[in-house]
DNA sequence: CCATGTGGGACTTTTTTTGACCCGTATTTT
DNA sequence: AAAATACGGGTCAAAAAAAGTCCCACATGG
């Protein structure tokens, strides 16, 4: 029997050492996103103890990571520089570059970036997947490409964490598709011109009112500037959007629960551009709007970045994400185990754990996050 | 200023890191070597604590390296394997790898192995020496070679730990010089035989007396047979031999003081085959006797693979290995830090210190050892 | 048959960790 | 300007973990 240790053999020695090693990055990485910070801040953020923060914090600073002013805890030179190098260690010291492989197999697609965390218990993987994209997203510009992105939060978060500087000349932002009834934040048009901005580049936005009937549609579509920018987004050749899960796109929609148990019904798990599919990745259903049509990209779309995490959206996203080979999927540990798990049975083996920092919350805890 | 942070970041996010781990391997590779070994005598050993032991073996033992048998504890063959393979992983994590590639191009030689651990406070560490030594010297052998190995326990341990396998037909093993008064375990003599032994091979020997008068000697040069034994010493083509310390060399000769006087007033810290050397690798003095002259080996010796470790020995080894291109040195951690922090005033940084898996030693503890 | 070394259990002491405060101050909000 | 908030730091006791120190029953080998 062969026994393949290599690279994780030093977890196995020390089997209390990922947890640790999780901790203090996820520390690091929120002070990171939210210095100065407070230390009862990021206790109640973690759901830990204040003492035991203060504890972290101490060996943080005695290995010169951080440093403690009176506004709060903020990161010390070597701290920043640490945070955004260890990623390649750190993902595969946590087995997530294996992860990734694996994934790339299973869903058959040109790249996988998975992000150590979980986005549903710490906002801030949400902003290191956007990072992740955003890096992602600059190596795909060409000179004079549409991009198109789509709403929601994950792809703000590509926008906000897109660092400002130019990006190949003749760029065009648009939002794959007129606006859905959203907070404004998260619209495609806001981040569209977020992006843009961020890129240097120009934009042409879509902006169209909320729920529109079949004829209004057609009126529109006889609109020379609306036609303009159809054609625009429809010639995009990198697309950047999220993927939603049929409940929350429902929910958003305002839809009743009529709808929504419709959706239901039709096996409908997620949602991409307006467009619902099941497991397996077929349509089965549309919200009626203008823009970008999926299936009818063909030839001249190159990329087309997804980026969601959090165990939620794990079916959503193999449902999306599958069997495009111009696909490049960004998301977070806890939906990647989630598909594999899911797809392949996961032979489930010690230390494939996700480590939270966190403890369990008892009574009494203040479960309010920052 | 630039942060070259890289496969260590998870030792600075975890300081206490090294330790534990060096601690854990410290007892498994001891276990190895000496199972089955109880509880006890690991504490004796390792000058730790039994109740540290205790739990430190609990923790192996839940991961499956170690299982606990009335005898004694043993290694599973998880263990085992782990043992084995874990070496390059744990190098790279301790930064002996940069270790090695800084001897490497200090001393100028072809080849450097630096061993965790330090052979003066571990035992166990000469044995580990001694299987990469052997297997260095199983990757230099080729048909109809001539081998001559030195005296010492350095290379009794590589003649311990040579596996059992035929090595390319042809192979005389011989001793590179005439018996030396030592203990006959650590002879020349009797490392050859048992090299030869360990690799079906032949092997010839040159039993001398002791000290013996330039008379004598030139008497035997004309014996015909000792002629015959040192033509075949002198067409070795390869070299295996440890490095004494000058103290040691005259200690060991039964040398009154009046000649270790003399010794050091030379300066000579190292001695190889009978020669002693100072600091710059120049001979000072030399031991009549017979053998190999390592002076006049020039074109037909493809490798000297020089196997030494433990502090004291770090300014007799620089001395001795410099600038052969022929050389390969097999050292342990303890060595290799001290010559690099003697020849180029080592920047000291954090994170460089060595681990040893003991405490610091009390009054009424035991201090013998296995 | 006894000396030695083994694991395991039990107990106390010591150290570390954690939780729960309070305090003075700087900053923000009212 | 005053109140409220959030900050770091300090302190103390409870709790937990670790470590030291025994003793016992059992095997093994001289």
């Amino acid at each position: 029997m062969s026994w393949n240790i290599d690279q994780d053999s030093i977890s196995l020695l020390a089997p209390e050492l990922p947890e640790i090693v999780v901790r203090r990055y996820c520390l690091l990485r929120k002070i990171y996103y939210c210095s100065p910070i407070g230390r009862r801040s990021l206790a109640a953020y973690f759901n830990m103890g204040e003492r035991v923060v203060r504890r972290e914090i101490d060996i943080l600073r005695e290995q010169g990571f951080v440093a403690i002013e009176r506004k709060g805890i903020v990161l010390t030179t070597a701290g920043k520089s640490m945070v955004k190098s260890i990623m390649p260690c750190l993902k595969s010291f946590l087995g997530l570059t294996a992860l990734e492989e694996r994934l790339l197999e299973l869903l058959k697609i040109r790249r996988v970036i998975v992000v150590p965390g979980d986005l549903e218990s710490d906002a801030v993987v949400l902003l290191e997947m956007g990072r992740a994209a955003a890096r992602v997203l600059r190596e795909c510009l060409e000179p004079d490409m549409v991009l198109a992105v789509s709403g929601g939060t994950s792809c703000a978060a590509v926008a906000d964490m897109l660092s400002e500087a130019p990006a190949p000349p003749g760029i065009t932002v648009v939002p794959a598709r007129g606006g859905l009834g959203e907070v404004v934040d998260y619209q495609a048009n806001t981040i569209a011109a977020r992006v843009a901005q961020k890129l240097r580049s120009s934009y042409r936005l879509l902006h169209l009112p909320d729920s529109l009937s079949q004829e209004a549609l057609q009126m529109l579509l006889r609109e020379e500037k609306v036609r303009e920018i159809l054609d625009l987004i429809n010639s995009a050749r990198v697309l950047l959007h999220g993927i939603g899960t049929a409940e929350e796109m429902a929910r958003r929609r305002g839809a009743g629960l009529r709808e929504m148990g419709r959706l239901r019904e039709k096996g409908a798990v997620g949602e991409v551009f307006g467009v619902f599919y099941n497991d397996s990745g077929d349509v089965v259903d549309r919200i009626p709007g203008l823009g970008l049509y999926l299936e009818e990209l063909s030839g001249h779309v190159e990329n087309v970045i997804v980026v969601a995490g959090g165990r939620k959206k794990a079916k959503a996203i193999a449902a999306v994400a599958g069997n495009h080979s111009r696909d490049l999927l960004v998301t977070d540990e806890s939906a990647a185990r989630e598909i594999l798990q899911v797809e392949e049975g996961d032979n489930l083996e010690g230390g494939s754990d996700i480590f939270v920092p966190g403890r369990l919350p008892r009574e009494g805890d203040n479960l309010s996050r920052s």
